[in-house]
DNA sequence: GTGTTGACCACAG
DNA sequence: GCTGTGGCCAACA
């Protein structure tokens, strides 16, 4: 068994890669899921999020590239704040914007209908 | 071990 | 409706 340190961030991903194609979770979501407050070390973890799907080759339909053994890709653009905000992202905030309008995401004044697009674990 | 930082949240004004 | 302040937790210097 191997005990990582930074199991939380490893949770973190875990959860993310649950969130389907078209929909968006929150950061906020997330630490509840994990059953802690961290809604920052959450952030955080997207940050050093070592799975950016911008690193590797974006797949055409989706960038959540499945088990085939390696690389388990978290798609960071799905999670927003809990206000509906965009909030920020690694390769730039119009970037991730992008990518979730290319999700069939509606993006009003970047901010996002949790109603709509808010995935419930 | 202490202090600062951060892709945040909730509440008050 | 927005702005300001405090608080939360985990990682880093």
């Amino acid at each position: 068994m191997i005990k990582n340190k930074s199991q939380f961030y490893e949770n973190c991903y875990k959860i993310l890669r649950k969130v389907p194609k078209g929909k968006v979770t929150t950061y906020r979501d997330i630490a509840r899921a994990l059953r802690s407050k961290a809604y920052r070390a959450v952030g955080t973890a997207m940050n050093k999020n070592p799975y950016s799907p911008l690193r590797t080759a974006m797949g055409k339909d989706g960038y959540c590239l499945p088990q085939n053994g390696s690389a388990p890709t978290v798609p960071c653009h799905r999670v927003i704040n809990s206000d509906g905000k965009v909030g920020k992202f690694a390769h730039g905030t119009p970037k991730k914007i992008r990518m979730l309008k290319k999700e069939s995401i509606e993006i009003e004044n970047g901010k996002i209908d949790l109603k709509k697009y808010g995935f419930r674990f």
